[in-house]
DNA sequence: TATATTTGACCACG
DNA sequence: CGTGGTCAAATATA
């Protein structure tokens, strides 16, 4: 937290939306003509909301503050029951990522952390499944944190993703693959009639296309490669110089 | 072979 | 009893 100490985070904020105010003012200007540039500031403004985005998790992990919007405070300290080690009053905090639509690579959606899914639920009263996720480094370090992602309904560009608990192993560096555009490309042309598109790992089990669009499954998260390097830099940047201070 | 994801079953809780 | 969260076998991927 030392590191950040150093570093005044209003005066980040407010560069952070300048920044945006800007991007999104010249989207507005480019829109009637510029597709093509529309879309890269489409990428741009993702890259200040998830900055914020971040900029959130960060002082909630410094504060140790399990503030939730919306969600219940854990407060409950109920007994499990079944099982130890779940339900043990853990922070939670949720943030909102944004994912360009038409670019919705995984990797704007990777947070710097190594993630195993573990399920995937229809929600009532929700259009897009919520996706389980807990840390690779579960059996081997006994880390506990768990996320869980889903798509918003109204945005479906918006992801919504609720951290349980805190990271306490430690992840090696991740290391960019160089998974090129050409194979990106046209995996996603295979499959963008039925799937949608950017997904890593979307495996095609012979008995799983019949249902034509349940829904577009979710990003799996666990290595992601990085498709837009410089806003992914910042990200990692960020949340490597987080898991240094924090831990 | 080892590791990750998918997916229906299972279970606790309200 | 319905719902959300987790388990675990089957399956996919490297």
């Amino acid at each position: 937290m030392e590191n950040f100490g150093t570093i005044n985070r209003d005066s980040l904020i407010l560069e952070l939306t300048q920044g945006r105010t800007y991007a999104n003012q010249l989207r507005e200007e480019l829109r009637p003509t510029l597709a093509s540039c529309v879309n890269l500031l489409e990428r741009v403004l993702s890259s200040y909301d998830n900055a914020f985005a971040l900029l959130n998790c960060m002082t909630l992990l410094r504060n140790g503050d399990p503030k939730t919007e919306g969600s219940e405070p854990e407060s409950k300290a109920q007994v499990p029951s079944r099982n130890p080690k779940k339900r043990k009053t853990m922070a939670t905090w949720s943030q909102q990522l944004r994912v360009c639509s038409e670019t919705a690579f995984e990797g704007q959606l990777d947070d710097g952390y190594y993630w195993r899914k573990y399920g995937q639920k229809d929600i009532l009263g929700s259009k897009h499944p919520r996706a389980y996720y807990r840390c690779t480094h579960r059996g081997t370090q006994g880390c506990l944190v768990t996320k869980q992602v889903q798509r918003t309904d109204k945005d479906p560009s918006l992801f919504e993703v609720t951290y349980k608990g805190k990271h306490t192993c430690i992840q090696e560096m991740r290391k960019k693959k160089k998974e090129n555009l050409d194979t990106k490309k046209r995996r996603e042309g295979e499959e963008a009639s039925e799937r949608h598109s950017g997904q890593r790992n979307l495996t095609s089990k012979p008995g799983n296309q019949e249902m034509p669009i349940k829904d577009l499954s979710l990003p799996t998260f666990t290595s992601s490669p990085t498709q837009i390097g410089f806003e992914q830099n910042v990200e990692d940047s960020i949340f490597r110089s987080l898991k240094t201070s924090l831990e």
